[in-house]
DNA sequence: TATTGTTATACTCTATAACTATA
DNA sequence: TATAGTTATAGAGTATAACAATA
């Protein structure tokens, strides 16, 4: 166990670090990917927020990013700027903008979203039964949620 | 699954994405802990970064962090203005600068890392077996890592 | 010559508050 | 009045490149 966790761990605690330490080992490889394609990490993920076909409302995806709303402005600017991402006002109340993506964002966005789904090797490693195993527990972890 | 996962996915892959989602999820909590010490989000990681009694070079941090040593210069003036750290010369090497936490830093390093420590409920609302499981297989994962 | 930390620069992200146009 | 998005502002993080002190 490491720096983050106390001397005495339940498994859910060991559970919990281990998932971080999967996680943010992962960010080389997210650098990377996002510097690949000239990308702030935040316009990465607001792309990958964004599907094919369903224009979305800026407010949405301020909430989909935990952030707030004004800082939507700023990124959907400079998505805008790369042609990846139209502001199309929303038919039903004027005062909506939605997202969507370009042809070239729907392409730019596959890409993303597929390398970021890749699983790490730590996960690809596991036998068969620990992947099956692994994935019903977190299903059963993130049911409610 | 979502939308960041193609429409026919490996175990590994579901995997991958649950974990993202657990990840993920507890962004808000993260954020509300963070805001409660009035910490920036780096602040805190650079903060639990450090160990008590474990004088850290300013490059080494870099480099648990992931970013560029030239960010840490920063971070650390902050941390240092709040007390909650201190720049000590290496005494081997006098162009190295460790950062080393105060007391106070000691202090508030601790309560942090207990916060950012704890599982959230998905995790705990886990069966024990299910607990135990996922932590066994996330050992595995991450043996050679 | 190479390395550590700093500085300068330019850009991105962040929340808050004030504004606009709608509702 | 209330809401969606914008703008202005101030602060924080980011990489790059140039610099000082040291190795």
């Amino acid at each position: 166990m490491s720096t983050f966790t106390p001397a005495r761990v339940t498994a859910a605690q060991e559970s919990w670090e281990l998932i971080r330490r999967l996680w943010t080992g992962n960010f080389p490889r997210m650098a990377a990917l996002f510097a690949e394609f000239d990308l702030a990490k935040q316009q990465a993920f607001a792309l990958v927020h964004l599907e094919p076909d369903q224009p979305k409302p800026m407010s949405e995806l301020a909430a989909s990013m935990f952030c707030d709303a004004s800082n939507i402005t700023g990124i959907a600017d400079r998505l805008e700027a790369r042609g990846l991402v139209e502001r199309v006002p929303a038919a039903h109340d004027r005062r909506v903008k939605t997202l969507v993506l370009t042809p070239e964002g729907v392409r730019v966005r596959a890409v993303l979203a597929a390398r970021m789904a890749e699983p790490p090797e730590s996960v690809t490693s596991l036998s068969a039964a620990d992947q099956r195993a692994l994935r019903d527990i977190l299903r059963r972890a993130t049911d409610g949620a």
